[in-house]
RNA sequence: GGCCCGGUAGUUCAGUUGGUUAGAAUGCCAGCCUGUCACGCUGGAGGUCACCGGUUCGAGCCCGGUUCGGGUCGCCA
C-alpha cells in the first residue's frame, strides 16, 4: 500500500523531548479507540506502545483509513509528537501522542487466535502455536532483549579474561554413558550415524590438548530424554575449559563471572567468594544436592532419638542400613491442616517413601500420627533436637537413605514455596563440591560415572580403586546452585592415559569398548596433555533465574513441548520414502504408532 | 513406562442431584459518539461440550476406552 517506512523513532521510546517533532514509527495496532471523529490507535513495537491521535486535524483521508484500522494490521504513522491532555502513567510514554498526519497500512491482519497481551492467560499450548504472535508481547520481547544482553556480558568477560571462543562440530560421534543421542542419518555413509553434542566435552578437552589453554563457547546442547519445566531437548551452554589449573582456579574466574553477570543483568550485588558445601553435606542437611539455601528447614538425623523405640517401622528402617531423619517447619503446624498433611505423604511416595510421620508441638502436648508409639519423653526429645517452639510441624520420613532425602528435599522446598517463602529476587548461590566419583546403577548393575567417565577422582581416593571401594571415591566435581537450580557444573579431568584406563575398567568397559567408544580420545591423551578442567552453566536456566521465571519455555524464542514437539511448525515430521531411501532408511513403527 | 491435574464460544472460564433453547466475561461484526487509554452506549454473530462406545426415557455432567495438553517420578554421563 503506501510508501512509508524509515522509522524515526521506536514506539516504547517516544517522550517528552521530542515535544513539537516530526516522527515516523512503525509497528502493530495494539489497540483502537473510535470516538467517532476523533480516533486513537495504540501502536506497538519491539519497544513498547505509544498512542497515535487521527482527527483535530488529521487529513479526512487519513482519518478515513485510521476507522478501518483492526488488531495487529502493520502501519506506519508519520505525526508530531505532542503532549497529552491527560497522562497515562500506566504507559511510558503515556506524557505524550503523535498527532497523525500520514498513515501507512503495510498489511491487514486477521483476528489473532490468542491476546497479544502480558497478562493474556492464554493456554501454552496455543501460545506455541501462534509463537509468533506470542513474541508480539511486551515481556516476550523484554525477555529476548535480556537474553541478547547476556550473550554481550558472557562474551566480553571470557574475552577480557583470556578465553578463546571455539564453535566444536554439532554433527559429532554418538556419546556412550551419557543421555539418549539425537541421531543423525548419513547419506554419504549408508548405515551409519552422527549423534548431535550432549555437551562439547570430548571436543572442548581435545582443545585443551591441543594448545587452547582457555576456550568459551555459547553452545547448544541435545538431549533425548523426557522434558521438565526446566528441561529442554535442545538447550544453551556456556562451556568452559581451562588448561594447567586445579579446581580453586577454575572456580576463582567463574564465580567472577557470575558476579559481573549478576552486576550487568541485574545490578545485584554477589559477595565472592561463594559459600561451599560438599555434596555430603548438601545431602544430610538439605536432603539434595542443590539446595536451596533461601530458607532452612534443615534436615535433621533422628537415628539417636528413635533406636530404640516401639515403633518397629523407624527401627527396623535404621537395621536395613537406612536412615531417619526429619524437617522442622517451624511455626507451621496451624497452616497445613490433616488433609494438606496426607497430601504430602501422597507426594513423597512418589519417591518411594513408605509414609510419612509428623509432630505437632502444641501448648501443654506435643501430638503425633505415631503417638501411640511414643511416650512424651521420647517426641520431647525429639522436639529437643530441632529446638521445637509451640506450633512448630514436624516431618519425619524412614527408609533407604536416597528415599528420605528425596522426601524431605522436596517437602522443605515444596512447602516453603507454598508459604510463599522463596522470594525470586532473593538470590543464594553456592558451589557444591567433592561429588561421588560413581553411582550405582541397579538398571546396568554396575556402577556408573556420576559425572561423567572423564571426571578425575581425588587424589586422596585413588586407591580405592585398587581395593574396588568404588562408593568411597569422591571426585573433583562441582555444580554452581542457585535457589535450587542446577545452574551448572563442571570438574577437574583426567589427563592421565593410565588413570583413565584404570577408570574405564571399573566402569566394566571392556578394550573393545574403549577403542571404539573412545580411541581418538585415549590416543590424544598419549601425546602429553595438561591438566585442565571445565565447568558449563546452563543459559536458559540462568536466564530463567534472572528473570525470576520457573519456565525455561519462557526464555527460549521457539521452544518444544513437553513431547518435544513443535507445535508451531510441526516437528518432528514424517518424511517422504525417497528421502529415507536415499538414507538407507527403514522405519519400523512399534505395535499400534 | 508410572502417578496426578485438565480439555465447554476466537480466548479465559462457570455450568447445581443427569432434565426446557448450554451461560458469563473478553474478543469479533454493525451502528452512534471529539479526549479515550480495560473508552462508553445499542444491537448482532459465534458451540462436533476433545473423540469413540456404554448406562439411561433423557448425558456437558455417570461408566469404560482413546486422544491431546500440563506437572511430576523414572530418565537427564
Amino acid at each position: 500500500m503506501d510508501k512509508l517506512l524509515k522509522r524515526s523513532c521506536y514506539c516504547g521510546e517516544v517522550r517528552e523531548d521530542l515535544i513539537g517533532k516530526e516522527i515516523t514509527v512503525n509497528g502493530w495496532v495494539a489497540k483502537k479507540r473510535n470516538l467517532g471523529s476523533l480516533i486513537f490507535a495504540d501502536i506497538r513495537d519491539r519497544k513498547g506502545i505509544v498512542q497515535v491521535v487521527f482527527g483535530d486535524g488529521t487529513p479526512a483521508d487519513v482519518l478515513e483509513k485510521a476507522n478501518s484500522l483492526r488488531s495487529e494490521y502493520t502501519v506506519g504513522v508519520k505525526g508530531v509528537v505532542r503532549e497529552r491532555e491527560s497522562k497515562n502513567a500506566d504507559l511510558e510514554t503515556g506524557a505524550v501522542e503523535i498527532l497523525a498526519n500520514e498513515l501507512s497500512i503495510y498489511a491487514e491482519a486477521e483476528t489473532p487466535p490468542i491476546y497479544i497481551k502480558d497478562d493474556d492467560n492464554v493456554s501454552g499450548d496455543l501460545r506455541l502455536k501462534y509463537r509468533y504472535l506470542d513474541l508480539r508481547k511486551p515481556l516476550m520481547q523484554k525477555t529476548l532483549a535480556f537474553r541478547s544482553k547476556m550473550y554481550n556480558v558472557i562474551r566480553n568477560f571470557y574475552y577480557e579474561n583470556g578465553f578463546i571462543e571455539v564453535e566444536t562440530p554439532v554433527l559429532a560421534k554418538p556419546t556412550p554413558e551419557g543421555a539418549r543421542d539425537y541421531l543423525v542419518p548419513s547419506r554419504v555413509n549408508p548405515g551409519r550415524f552422527y549423534a548431535l553434542p550432549q555437551s562439547p566435552q570430548q571436543f572442548k578437552q581435545l582443545l585443551m590438548v591441543g594448545g587452547t589453554d582457555r576456550y568459551v563457547q555459547i553452545a547448544k546442547c541435545y538431549r533425548d530424554e523426557d522434558l521438565r519445566a526446566d528441561r529442554q531437548p535442545e538447550f544453551t551452554q556456556i562451556d568452559l575449559e581451562m588448561s594447567f589449573v586445579d579446581q580453586e582456579d577454575i572456580l576463582e574466574v567463574q564465580e567472577r563471572f557470575l558476579k559481573r553477570l549478576f552486576k550487568e543483568m541485574l545490578n545485584v550485588d554477589i559477595q565472592l567468594p561463594l559459600p561451599r558445601m560438599t555434596w555430603d553435606e548438601a545431602m544430610n542437611r538439605y536432603g539434595s544436592d542443590k539446595p536451596d539455601l533461601r530458607i532452612g528447614f534443615e534436615l535433621h538425623d533422628l537415628a539417636d532419638m528413635v533406636k530404640d523405640c516401639n515403633f518397629s517401622v523407624f527401627t527396623d528402617a535404621l537395621k536395613d542400613g537406612g536412615r531417619v531423619m526429619g524437617i522442622d517447619m517451624n511455626g507451621c503446624s496451624p497452616k497445613f491442616s490433616r488433609k494438606d498433611i496426607d497430601k504430602m505423604t501422597e507426594s513423597v511416595k512418589t519417591f518411594g517413601a513408605k509414609g510419612l510421620v509428623w509432630i505437632r508441638k502444641e501448648e501443654g502436648e506435643i501430638k503425633s500420627s505415631v503417638g501411640k508409639f511414643f511416650s512424651q519423653e521420647e517426641l520431647e526429645k525429639i522436639c529437643a533436637e530441632f529446638n521445637a517452639e509451640v506450633g512448630d510441624l514436624i516431618l519425619i520420613c524412614s527408609g533407604k537413605k536416597e528415599v528420605v532425602w528425596a522426601s524431605l528435599g522436596f517437602l522443605r522446598r515444596d512447602l516453603a514455596g507454598k508459604l510463599g517463602m522463596l522470594d525470586p529476587k532473593d538470590y543464594k548461590l553456592l558451589w557444591v563440591v567433592d561429588f561421588p566419583m560413581f553411582e550405582w546403577s541397579d538398571e546396568e548393575n554396575r556402577y556408573m560415572a556420576m559425572h561423567h567417565p572423564f571426571t578425575s577422582p581425588k587424589k586422596e581416593d585413588i586407591h580405592y580403586l585398587e581395593s574396588g571401594e568404588l562408593d568411597k571415591i569422591y571426585a573433583d566435581a562441582y555444580d554452581i546452585v542457585i535457589n535450587g537450580y542446577e545452574a551448572g557444573g563442571g570438574s577437574i579431568r583426567i589427563h592421565d592415559s593410565k588413570l583413565q584406563k584404570k577408570i574405564f575398567e571399573v566402569l566394566q568397559l571392556t578394550e573393545e569398548d574403549i577403542r571404539i567408544k573412545f580411541g581418538f580420545f585415549i590416543d590424544a591423551f598419549k601425546y602429553g596433555a595438561p591438566p585442565h578442567g571445565g565447568l558449563a552453566f546452563g543459559l536458559d536456566r540462568l536466564c530463567m533465574l534472572l528473570l525470576g521465571t520457573d519456565d525455561i519455555r519462557q526464555v527460549i524464542a521457539f521452544p518444544k513441548n513437553q513431547n518435544a514437539q513443535c507445535v508451531m511448525s510441526e516437528a518432528p515430521t514424517i518424511v517422504t520414502e525417497q528421502q529415507l531411501e536415499e538414507l538407507s532408511i527403514a522405519v519400523r513403527l512399534p505395535e499400534g504408532k
